[in-house]
DNA sequence: TCATTACGAAACCATTTGGTTGCAAATGTA
DNA sequence: TACATTTGCAACCAAATGGTTTCGTAATGA
């Protein structure tokens, strides 16, 4: 199983969910709340996004609040970053193409 | 089958194939020579990537160009930045508790 | 004309995904 | 103590995913 956060985002509900959890942390059953399916879908959810480091859990009582670890959304803009880069060598390139060009212009 | 940028994301080979389709345009097999799978493989992920609208195909001859559709990139910092208005939130959630804190003490 | 090349499409397979229902354990409450 | 609530876990299922091999077809070049 890949577990990374482009895997838990990759998920329309559990980007939904990190939106949420991104304002405050939630019970399952107030998150599952919030959505059409059952309250183990949520959960199977919430587990895949705790594989991949985005979740932290504190028990209160009988409850557990899932709190986000924002910091980990990093990783996809690092991404965007690289990708941003690599945008950026399309243009060095065809500033080459550019000069070569020119030269032959002489 | 969902077809979105995120799920174009979600798999790590797809994410190279993007970063090198950053740069220059490519032929399908010019990508398959970068990894250790079949050229049919690397096809597969190439569909996926143009149901999300995310690359263009350029016919030269009998062979293909694909080129990378780069504004759709930005879906991915849309919703990033949805996030981080949400995080803000929290902020502000905090202040409020703050503020309610002050109150009691008078 | 004919072999080669570049590619997409189809069939197939094991594994993962996203969902379900049912159950057991732990905690809070009457 | 008895009961209700919150939750995780297991079993199950259909569909999607990521890979393979095989085949068909169109363009290229000798």
């Amino acid at each position: 199983m890949r577990r990374d956060v482009f895997q838990a985002l990759a998920d329309p509900t559990r980007r939904a969910i990190i939106l949420m959890l991104a304002v405050s942390a939630m019970t399952p059953n107030a998150i599952a709340d919030q959505f059409d399916i059952s309250r183990q879908a949520v959960s199977k959810h919430i587990k895949v996004m705790s594989e991949c480091e985005l979740l932290a859990q504190e028990q209160k009582g009988r409850e557990i609040y899932y709190h986000l670890h924002a910091d980990k959304m990093k990783e996809i803009e690092k991404w965007l970053e690289q990708f941003k880069q690599q945008i950026s060598k399309r243009f060095e390139q065809l500033d080459e193409v550019l000069i070569q060009l020119k030269q032959k212009k002489k």
